[in-house]
RNA sequence: GGGCGCUUAGCUCAGUUGGCUAGAGCAGCUGGCUUACAACCAGCAGGUCACAGGUUCGAGUCCUGUAGCGCCCA
């Protein structure tokens, strides 16, 4: 047993140490070709590289650093990659702001272009291959902040494993998924209204909608009945879409409108001739009760003009702006066509918002309007990233089922082991409340291509019935820039050619293919079939709707299997004041400046003290009392270990047999629980839990177990029991082999929470890694008595029961009890007690006889006798020696 | 409007299938340099378990309702 431990041990400097050589020596380093029962493979989050760091990203990912160490030191071969997400709109935009550019798809290329150092307000224009090279640019950078922090808080990932999703892999998989589903039927393209975000110019998904309480107002406008121009009022907030007005609704239940279903009216200012119809989504209560059905005002409307089969009249553009329909033709018959076009002529090419106000002044000039608006807020959807409520455009997307798979996507939930149990539900609600096929076409720049071609016929417009499809073996393509088989470059773009689909996909289309990108899926068989179905998914509650399901979709779709054994849900990390971090409020906690000053151990320790699913507080006085372990863990290893460290002559050797007394093996029974308990509690991935367990059995063992057996560890001179010269006793010896074994069980304990104290104090007398060690269990203890009185005295026999588990808390009971004693008196711990009576009943006096010498030795006691009475629990009288000072 | 979670000491939180006088840390107060540690130690004090009912020999724990806070969905 190697043994150098330090003079002044200090946290100084542990980091950058130990990092090197964790490196160095590949400590985390994944092994393949193990069987599958022996591995325990992890979906880790990747992190959007182009969001900033702040302390959430401390707290999740060490809650799954504590598990892979733990799991690896249960001799789990350990799959613990890392990606990056750098895919999508955030990158997008970040690069806008960053340089000051923006994508413009019809430039050129240019080789030679460079950012300006100094971006005006203006934005530059650029070509959509040199956005995408600012794109990864900019990523790359981003990669190394994240990186940083995470090596500097001692994750354990394998950083061979790393990844991206906008790699070469990540563009093969995404493509080579979609494909398998576009042959499975899974996957469809259609002409249909979507939800649009005017400013991104992108259609969006479902899961990523926000309601957004908004003001409007309800202007209560008048149509006319075909049959004698009487007036019939609706209520509307948005009367700029009164040109595309297809029907007017009502409940079929109401009796004010039952005899008009079937009846004709005319629109105000256009006079459109529009059915009045019956549909039973129409609410009484609303308004008048009847609504004015646009294509598009919002989702309604579109489930009105598909159940009810009705016209179709566009007006809005994919840029928010409206278009210019010419009134009179088919489909804008109107009873007034020069009103109609001189109307519509004030609000053709604005905005929504101009066009609402010119709209309101006609109606009013024109007598269409009832009364002043009324304003209201009413809740309307916006794309979570986006600023401007969205539109319903019609566009072609393509689609993945998942309406057709709800039973089944729910079924797999309830086989998800969900930690903690009740965000199942959060997934089963979002799965219920599905309405739409997932839409993956997005309209942006920095994306995965939909690997997908379109024939031109010979007048050169797209034929979206018979798309062409690139082979397995050609991905990942870039239909811009790749070529069909059977076409050639110059057949792009020309009648009876090709063109490709412009559109990137989803970017969830791509992280929800995150343990399929990890582990090699298509690439490595044996690999991908021995980590997947993989073991853990940890990740934050707020993507339970996007990320967990979209992954467990396609894992249904591509294998029939969940993804994953076990997710693991992490809360949000509030401010100081228990509030929701945001940007706005200037309340972001960053994690560097945190580290920097209290250590990676104390963040560890706050971290851990977050269950799971449970929002924790970025509190700094949990990090203090973190770093205040990790040196308690210095200072006490430094005094058990140095018992270890004699070169004088012990009198023991191979022959001599050891008992390790009743103190010690109490102390040892109860360990033997605390590595059980910690266990359990870190099988059901409750990390805090095992902290705590871990914790206050360390801190009592600092503040009795180690005072009451200090002296006999010296083996000094005492009444009736000591040492001969240099000869130890028995006693002595046990009470060294026990803090030596307790202290290496303890650090091995310690160390997937503190890997880096852990590892610090292991150093000083082995030549391993603490965190290749086994994880203790009760078996383990027993070997690393023995151990540790082979090596430290060269004795093979030890005898170690655990007669009496209770003995060393009812000493340390008793201490508390001296110590209590002194303190009412204003002395020092180191007074003397002259003489201390133990009052108690014969068997409970009898429970204590084997730890008195070291309670005496503990509490400075020079004299002591025991008197048996009836009472409940022991009593203690004590005199102290007079005070020599005063 | 629907769903989920939370409410225990000044603060942050434990509290298992219901079971002794409801625990810990921090903060507070009182002492103490004590041969691992003053970045430390010892001791003390501090609670109507949100509220109202109910079940039970017994409720912080189970049931019903109410209030407040937070999150998700519509």
């Amino acid at each position: 047993m190697s043994n150098s431990v330090p003079e002044k041990p200090s946290l100084d400097g542990l980091e950058e140490k130990w990092l090197t050589k964790w490196q160095e020596h590949g400590t985390y380093k994944y092994h393949s070709g193990t069987y599958r029962e022996k591995i325990y493979s992890i979906d880790t989050p990747p992190p959007t590289v182009s969001g900033s760091l702040h302390i959430g990203h401390v707290l999740s990912y060490t809650h799954t650093d504590v598990i892979a160490r733990y799991k690896r030191m249960q001799g789990f071969n350990v799959f613990y990659p890392i990606g990056w997400d750098d895919n999508g709109v955030p990158t997008e935009r970040r690069v806008q702001n960053y340089y000051g550019v923006r994508c413009d798809p019809t430039l050129a290329y240019d080789p030679n272009f460079h950012v300006s150092s100094n971006p005006g307000k203006d934005q530059t224009a650029v070509s959509r291959r040199n956005f995408i090279e600012l794109c990864i640019d900019l990523t790359a950078e981003d990669e190394k902040a994240f990186e940083d922090l995470w090596r500097h808080l001692g994750l354990s990932v394998d950083w061979d494993l790393t990844y991206t999703t906008v790699g070469n892999r990540a563009q093969k998989v995404s493509q080579a998924a979609f494909l398998k589903l576009v042959e499975k039927g899974e996957v469809y393209s259609s002409e249909a209204p979507t939800l649009w975000d005017v400013d991104f110019a992108t259609a969006v998904s479902q899961a990523e909608l926000e309601d957004r309480e908004i003001e409007g107002s309800f202007h209560k406008v008048r149509f006319y009945k075909e049959e004698d121009n009487s007036e019939i009022v609706i209520e509307t907030t948005r009367p700029e879409l009164i040109p595309a007005v297809v029907a007017l609704v009502a409940n079929p239940k109401d009796e004010r409108y039952k005899k008009l279903f079937g009846t004709f009216v005319y629109s105000p200012l256009f006079g459109t001739r529009i059915p009045v119809m019956a549909h039973d989504l129409a609410e009484p209560e609303k308004g008048s009760g009847i609504a004015m059905v646009c294509t598009f005002g919002d989702l309604t409307d579109v489930t009105w003009w598909k159940d009810l089969d009705l016209d179709l009249r566009l007006i809005m553009g994919r840029d928010g702006r409206l278009l210019d329909p010419v009134w009179g033709s088919a489909g804008w018959e109107s009873r007034n066509v020069e009103l109609a076009k001189i109307n519509y002529g004030q609000i053709a090419g604005k905005s929504v918002r101009r066009a609402r106000e010119v709209i309101v002044t006609l109606l009013e000039d024109q007598g269409h309007l009832v009364e002043q608006p009324k304003m209201i807020t009413h809740p309307v959807k916006f794309y979570e990233k986006g600023d401007k409520p969205l539109e319903v455009v019609a566009s072609r997307q393509w689609f993945i089922r998942t309406l057709d798979h709800k039973e089944e996507l729910i079924s797999l939930g309830r086989q998800l082991n969900w930690v903690p149990q009740h965000m199942r539900l959060r997934y089963e609600n979002w799965v219920e409340g599905l309405n739409t096929d997932w839409n993956v076409s997005r309209q942006r720049f920095f994306g995965i291509p939909i690997p997908v071609w379109y024939r031109l016929d010979s007048r050169g417009e797209i034929d979206f019935a018979t798309p062409i499809f690139p082979g397995l073996d050609q991905l990942p393509i870039d239909p811009s820039q790749d070529v069909p088989m059977g076409f050639t470059e110059d057949r792009r773009n020309q009648p009876g050619g090709f063109v490709g689909d412009p559109d990137v996909m989803d970017t969830w289309a791509t992280s929800s293919l995150t343990p399929q990108i990890a582990t090699s899926w298509l690439d490595d068989d044996s690999m991908f079939n021995s980590l997947f179905p993989m073991d853990l998914r940890p990740q934050g509650q707020d993507i339970i709707r996007t990320w967990l399901f979209y992954t467990v979709l396609r894992s249904a779709l591509e294998h029939g299997v969940l993804p994953w054994k076990n997710a693991v849900i992490s809360g949000f990390v509030l401010d100081p004041d228990r509030k929701k971090m945001s940007k706005s409020k200037g309340n972001v906690v960053t994690p560097m400046p945190l580290l920097e000053k209290h250590g990676a151990d104390a963040l560890r320790y706050w971290a851990a003290s977050g269950r799971p699913g449970v929002d924790t507080a970025a509190d700094e006085g949990q990090m203090k009392i973190g770093r205040r372990m990790a040196i308690k863990i210095l200072n006490a290893s430094k005094f058990a270990l140095g018992m270890a460290g004699s070169d004088h002559p012990h009198g023991f050797n191979s022959e001599s047999h050891v008992t390790i007394v009743p103190l010690d093996a109490s102390m040892f029974a109860r360990l033997r629980e605390v590595t059980k308990e910690a266990s359990a509690a870190l099988e059901s991935y409750d990390h805090t839990k095992a902290l705590e367990i871990c914790e206050r059995f360390f801190w009592d063992f600092c503040d009795n177990y180690l005072e009451l057996v200090k002296l006999r560890a010296y083996g000094e001179e005492r009444q009736g029991i000591g040492t001969q010269g240099t000869v130890l006793s028995q006693d002595t010896v046990s009470a060294r082999v026990s803090l030596v074994a307790a202290t290496r069980i303890m650090l091995r304990l310690f160390a997937p929470f503190l890997p880096f104290v852990s590892e610090e104090v292991w150093s000083w007398f082995n030549t391993d890694s603490v965190h290749l060690t086994r994880w203790p269990d009760s078996e383990d203890l027993e070997k690393e008595v023995r151990d540790c009185a082979k090596k430290l005295f060269g004795v093979n026999e030890v005898s170690l029961t655990d007669a009496d588990q209770d003995l060393l808390e009812n000493i340390s009971g008793l201490l508390a009890g001296i110590r209590r004693l002194k303190s009412e008196a204003k002395r020092s711990m180191k007074t003397r007690v002259a003489h201390l009576e133990l009052r108690g009943s014969g068997s409970d006096l009898e429970t204590i006889r084997a730890g008195l010498q070291d309670l005496c030795d503990a509490g400075v006691v020079a004299d002591y006798s025991l008197t048996e009475v009836d009472a409940e629990k022991i009593e203690l009288v004590a005199v102290l020696e007079p005070n020599q000072e005063s």
